[in-house]
DNA sequence: CAAAATTAAGGATTAAAACACTTATCTTTG
DNA sequence: CAAAGATAAGTGTTTTAATCCTTAATTTTG
């Protein structure tokens, strides 16, 4: 943990600035714990989240859709779409009404997958933030970041 | 806002998971509006980010000092500082005691530049939530984070 | 209904990150 | 003190991301 360093080195920081720079760095740090679970299906962060979010909706998604709900608005959905695809995890079909439109959707093998990754990382938060908070602090927090985005 | 939508459509989350997801997507979304900003000076987040660290050290830092310290350890902070000495924001010298250690400090025309780029940034931070949470509110918010974290 | 405008997806190119490896210097120890 | 090990920085290579552009299909409108 290095914010704190930072924090003591530098002129004051207003409590806005310091919030932000604590979501920022602790976002950081959960990506790359993240990352580390991650890599053992083969995954890059924003695969596992368009699976994710693919999971939310079995019907299948639009390209757009998938953008509009990802984490990072990666601008290259497609391309992701087309590696999880070579891994047999999500499938593409191209809309009857809309034929621009592909509609994807995960796949058996991929709800499979995403379902293990899930359950390691519950495993994996718990262990990382368990037993610091209270399953109420936890929603005062998501409370305050939602106050601050919406 | 998409986190909401998404939320609808997956199956009930943990408040932990929930409280991640939250993070996750906030620290993209300020990201993203820092990076708006930056784009007009010619930064980078992680270059900024640096120059932040050391406007905090005006002694300057050594590179894996500033490693330490960054929000996303790149594993690339040498190529980083040569961008930025490039522009003159920086400068570097070999260290004395040691020869293997670069000491890297910024220069006037760094602390100008991310001086202007901090009362932009201050000023897009108030726009943004300025008068969606109080001081307290944004205190506690960071409490909380650091409870998550430490 | 045809031309213009819009929209969805994908591709090309450039910039940046990740990862492992190299070089140079310093420290330890036999 | 010389060789072995450790450490700081930087380099090379491969992935990945960001930005802009293209293609194809649909919708709008004159």
């Amino acid at each position: 943990m290095t914010l704190e360093e930072e924090l003591k080195n530098s002129t004051p920081i207003p409590p806005q600035t310091r919030a932000i720079l604590n979501i920022l760095f602790t976002a950081s740090w959960l990506d790359c714990l993240m990352n580390r679970t991650l890599r053992d299906y083969g995954l890059t962060n924003p695969q596992y989240n368009i699976l994710r979010i693919l999971r939310g909706s079995p019907q299948g998604l639009s390209v757009l859709d998938i953008k509009s709900r990802m984490i990072d608005r990666s601008s290259n959905v497609s391309r992701l779409v087309e590696k999880l695809r070579e891994q047999e995890l999500v499938e593409r079909i191209i809309s009857n009404e809309d034929r621009r439109m592909v509609v994807v959707s995960i796949s058996k093998k991929g709800l499979e997958m995403i379902d293990a990754i899930g359950d390691q990382m519950n495993q994996d938060d718990d262990k990382a933030i368990g037993n610091k908070m209270t399953e109420q602090e936890l929603l005062d927090l998501s409370l305050l970041i939602d106050k601050l985005r919406l």
